[in-house]
DNA sequence: TATATTTGCAACCAAATGGTTTCTTATTTT
DNA sequence: AAAATAAGAAACCATTTGGTTGCAAATATA
């Protein structure tokens, strides 16, 4: 079973349950309020993000507070990286062909 | 049938595949060399990445060359943007907590 | 022109996915 | 102590996924 960052964030559930613990911790009955699905499905995909440490877990009683592991939110960022510095490589290429118009001109 | 970037970022040999056409347009067989499964197989990883806009095409005689589109790659950054506010609030935070502790010293 | 190459498409298949319902355990509340 | 609440686990199910093989169409090469 795969089980990466990045298959856990292809669920759109999933992305809306990591947006809505990123504010601040919640417990599985709470999350469930904002989905149609019923609980155990969010606890199913509560258990997907911890399998691959995205979420923590803090027991208070009989309550489970699930909050996001913002560091591991950061590896996505890490990946884009070399996009990024395609995308702005880029950029300054056309930054210098800008500039060299703007010489032709004089 | 789901058929968004997130999805299509999921499978390992996708991301794959746009990591070698970042660099270079290719096309289908130049690609599966890259790869254990058939042509075939990489060529439905490419119809995926087509169908939510991750890829352009280019025929050249026979061959059809595949090319990223990097602006798409963006909206994952885009969304991204959320938690890096809050990563780096936490940051803020953490200057300011040794900024304080410097401060105490004197 | 006949043959080889490149590609997409359709049919098929096993495994994974996302959901459900039912049940048990642990902790509160009455 | 009894009832209610929160949550995880298991069994089940329809759909999606990622792969395969076989085939047809278009283009290049002999």
């Amino acid at each position: 079973m795969r089980r990466d960052i990045f298959q856990a964030i292809s669920d759109p559930t999933r992305r809306a349950i990591i947006a809505l613990i990123a504010v601040q911790a919640m417990t599985p009955n709470a999350l469930a309020e904002h989905f149609d699905s019923t609980r155990q499905a969010v606890s199913k995909h509560l258990r997907i993000l911890s399998e691959c440490d995205l979420i923590q877990q803090e027991s208070k009683g009989r309550e489970i507070y699930y909050r996001l592991e913002l560091d591991k939110m950061k590896e996505i960022d890490t990946w884009l990286e070399q996009f990024r510095q395609l995308w702005e490589t880029r950029f300054n290429q056309l930054d210098e062909l800008l500039a060299t118009m703007k010489n032709n001109e004089q």
